[in-house]
DNA sequence: AGTTGGACCTGACTGC
DNA sequence: TGCAGTCAGGTCCAAC
């Protein structure tokens, strides 16, 4: 699943492998991929013969800001299971992709997406915050904005569960289930524990554990979890998977204390991984 | 405005 | 072997 560390490592590599291209020719063969538009010809009409001047990336989402005469972003919403890969153009096809990007110099953008929560939205303008997708996110966890301040204000008003919390966009941006677990764990924190019920060092420890591990991420270039799911924009998987200390890793001894580590269900169906001996 | 739970989606896995 | 049920989780939405 991508988080902020994939994003940010197809980020990077994007930025090499295709800034100053041009987008010849998008072609959007899912429809759920083309869904925030009303045809996947409006959204190829929106981004062809543009140039990409820049790549960037706002929490899990990496985009294109493309120049001309009206200037648009391009955002990879990558959801669960998207796939960016950047071939020569003409490379075998091992499957189909949602959408392709034929870009100048016989390079070719496929964004593959099994589950087809993921989209392709095009916007008008470069101000990606004042945009629909970005508007209400919380700041960059690895920007000076995420204060000690700003996530005791943040914390303090939310009763729900911190794992939870973690996962919420508007609070901080980037984190999904796979890092959430391993903050906690980092942070000795139990994930199901009320947020607003941190004192002033737990949520400092916290707020280290946060940048630490999705710094740790990215150094690794991404995590492949055991789906295989993620991989970089050349095909190669992440390593992040080695260094994780709960996920997926429920009744195996904990890495700090040895106890088994501990698999419980948050409200809504989803799994929580932590060590009860090292997580209060 | 926050909390909670369901819907969407598909391939892998489990159990009968 | 085959089929139904369950699980995975990012994001949106409805009800409270």
């Amino acid at each position: 699943m991508p988080e902020l560390p994939e994003a940010e490592t197809i980020r990077c590599q994007l930025e090499a492998e295709i800034t100053g291209a041009t987008i010849e020719r998008l072609e959007v063969r899912h429809r759920r991929t083309w869904r925030f538009h009303s045809s996947a010809r409006d959204l190829a009409g929106l981004v062809e013969g543009r140039r990409i001047a820049r790549v960037g990336r706002r929490g899990k989402a990496p985009y294109l800001l493309l120049d001309g005469r009206h200037p648009t972003t391009l955002i990879f919403r990558l959801g669960m299971s998207g796939l960016v890969r950047v071939l020569p153009a003409g490379a075998p096809l091992d499957r189909p992709p949602a959408a392709l990007l034929e870009l100048s110099g016989r390079k070719h953008l496929r964004f593959f997406d099994q589950r087809t929560f993921g989209a392709l939205i095009a916007r008008p303008g470069h101000d990606i915050d004042q945009m629909p997708d970005f508007a209400r996110y919380g700041p960059e966890p690895l920007s000076d904005d995420f204060t000690r301040d700003y996530l005791a204000h943040a914390l303090s008003r939310r009763a729900a569960k911190l794992e939870h919390v973690l996962m919420n966009q508007h609070v901080v941006a980037g984190i999904g289930k796979i890092y959430a677990d391993e903050i906690c764990f980092r942070a000795g924190l139990r994930p199901g524990r009320r947020a607003s019920g941190l004192t002033g060092p737990m949520r400092e420890r916290l707020r280290h554990a946060i940048r630490e591990v999705l710094a740790e991420g990215i150094d690794c270039r991404g995590s492949s979890a055991r789906d295989e799911s993620y991989h970089d924009i050349y095909g190669i998987p992440g390593r992040f998977q080695d260094r994780m200390c709960v996920y997926q890793r429920t009744g195996e001894p904990c890495r700090a204390c040895g106890a088994p580590i501990r698999r419980t269900r948050m409200p809504g169906g989803r799994g929580l991984h932590w060590c009860p001996c090292c997580q209060k």
